[in-house]
DNA sequence: ATCGTCGGATTGTTGAACAAATCGCTCAAT
DNA sequence: ATTGAGCGATTTGTTCAACAATCCGACGAT
């Protein structure tokens, strides 16, 4: 074979399995994201290219792949010839990013899973009650995201997967200002394990429209957080 | 305002009506994405820096940024150290990319949505008859992608819609293969037909379900092209 | 206050350079 | 015959310096 076995069905156990040090573009870009996930670089904030460029000790033309990378994920705006700007989310973006959510965690519950999927699911449930116990909210959170990532990894589709952690990530964005209510995921505990044991019970119907009732309860309240 | 508006729920306007120049490269892309779609450059294919930048008479920089572009597309896979490829999909690709259609477009058309959008849908339809009353193949198979594309749009969702547009570019990739086959498409009119008065009648869970079964002959028939 | 104009700062793009990695080949050793 | 080391050519990854184009804010004229 004269060309490399690029993607085709192994790509993705090739990607993973290669030894490869991430590139230096690769680097910048998941300090960037960091930063973002952190709340560092709050929304709407100008990102300058010779000043990331000094501060990582990278050159400009680094970190303009860097930015690329960030941009083709909607962490980051490129305004023509203004710069690069941290992504913010208006009400109609909250929506649309709902909207993405439905239509990929519900057609993942409604197909179901292999058991150990759903018992990453059960995990997921638990962490977070775990979390509330001990009364962390920080980790509250991440639970709650592993509980969504647990959903849409049922139905083993890369592309869903990076789908999903993408509106994630843009969700972190504005999860700041969220945030503020500290009991803002103690109420969805419940909601989760109910869907879970529908999971787990084979009802993927009614886990399906639980899920979507709950996506519908979200969207509402983070709408309210952001003036709408 | 210090912060200039970005992104928001106004952006995609803003960026629609913003009187901006793609910037190279961006055409670059272009570029390299027509001749992906044209099958100039097949699957598999590597390209070059060096060449593409004499070709287009840009710098090997742009070149770059370029391909960071098509790279998060999926259209072009980056082997570290290695160059990149067009993006070729095997089996296992086929099946993933056909478990994000049906997350999208049965989510989309479950929701229903506006008339005008609706209008669209039947649109695509009757561009669809037309085109095989015309015998005329490409025709047809465009008329199909704005099928596909009308129902995807009733969501009224920006993130749906590119996720959409992506899926299908990716899969123009290796429809230069399938559609050895002229009559491929022929057969899908009528569940177009089917589907959209359907979707025109309110009866929005039968629609869903017809593009279900739609969904699933197709993947069927593409996996059978991809040597399963 | 509104409207040009001008200067400074930042982005977009180029071209050249160099280290590091990969590839294909030769050639010797087993 | 196969393996493996070595080597040269090619290509990528990254940096740097430069320049045009664009944008922003301030300043000044009306």
């Amino acid at each position: 074979m004269t060309t490399p076995e690029v993607a085709s069905g192994s790509q993705a156990a090739a990607a993973r399995l290669r030894v490869t040090v991430p590139s230096v573009a690769d680097r910048v870009a998941a300090e960037l994201r960091l930063q973002l996930a952190e709340g560092l670089l709050l929304p709407g904030a100008r990102l300058t290219e010779s000043t990331i460029a000094e501060d990582l000790g990278v050159s400009r033309n680094t970190v303009r792949e860097a930015f690329a990378e960030l941009a083709a994920e909607r962490l980051v705006v490129r305004l023509p010839n203004r710069g690069v700007f941290v992504a913010s989310l208006g009400p109609g973006d909250v929506h649309d990013v709902y909207t993405v959510r439905r239509a990929i965690e519900v057609s993942a519950i409604r197909a179901g899973g292999a058991p150990e999927r759903v018992a990453a699911v059960r995990a997921a449930v638990e962490e977070g009650k775990a979390a509330a116990a001990a009364d962390d909210e920080e980790a509250l959170g991440t639970a709650n995201q592993h509980f969504h990532g647990a959903i849409v990894a049922l139905a083993e589709s890369r592309r869903l997967d990076t789908m999903m952690s993408q509106v994630l990530a843009e969700m972190r964005l504005f999860f700041h200002k969220a945030t503020v209510d500290a009991h803002f995921y103690r109420g969805y505990l419940d909601d989760n394990e109910e869907i879970c044991t529908a999971l787990e019970a084979g009802e993927l119907d009614r886990a399906g429209s639980l899920l979507l009732s709950y996506l519908d309860r979200s969207e509402e309240k983070q709408s309210a957080v952001h003036g709408d």
